[in-house]
DNA sequence: ATAATTTGGTTTATAAAATAAACTTGTTTA
DNA sequence: TAAACAAGTTTATTTTATAAACCAAATTAT
């Protein structure tokens, strides 16, 4: 009936990010903080944890002098990303 | 760009109960505990959460001589969920 | 009759999670 | 060269979810 929701990207934060790396493919940390409006520190903690679970990967560059952290999903987030979605809609099928 | 989500029915057990009440509109405490495989405990602190916001109405009366406790969702209930879902597209509309 | 079990929960304790504050390292700018 | 800034990370705190333990009344078994 309610299948279960997959606890990593059920969070307002992690699926903020996912949601962004879906349509863009790659963004930058920056940009990231800046779209989703989260602070630096939850930001990187949340994308350890995306990394983590290999939903994501993280590339460490420069961008001339300057450190710069680039994220790419992958294909097994991006699978898990359209299962939650799918089992969304089990909670949301009154509409 | 990415809205709020209502941290009340962001959660999988509150969103379950919630979605259970929009379609059923009444639903007896033993029937939410079996449709959404929840321990009792768990599910009795998140009706008080979801009643204590409003979002629901719980009446408690006797079925025979044993307790039973009745849902029904709010007016208020009713439109926060329908936001939320609205505010959830945001994070969906990849696809 | 009374002891054990079940029903229908509530309360309390624990584990996990989200989040921000504080810190680090290197780079510009005043 | 000192102050401010950029780009993060680490650590600490607060919140939340969840289950375990508990309670009261009713039912069932002995």
């Amino acid at each position: 009936m309610f299948p279960t929701l997959d606890p990593l990207l059920h969070s307002e934060l992690r699926l903020a990010v996912m949601s962004l790396l879906v349509s863009t493919e790659e963004a930058e940390f920056p940009y990231i903080k800046e779209q989703t409006e989260a602070t630096a520190g939850n930001l990187s903690v949340q994308i350890d944890k995306l990394s983590a679970a290999g939903y994501i990967e993280v590339e460490k560059t420069f961008k001339g002098k300057k450190p710069c952290t680039i994220c790419r999903i992958t294909p097994t987030g991006l699978k898990a990303f359209e299962e939650y979605v799918e089992a969304l809609k089990s909670y949301l099928n009154a509409h």
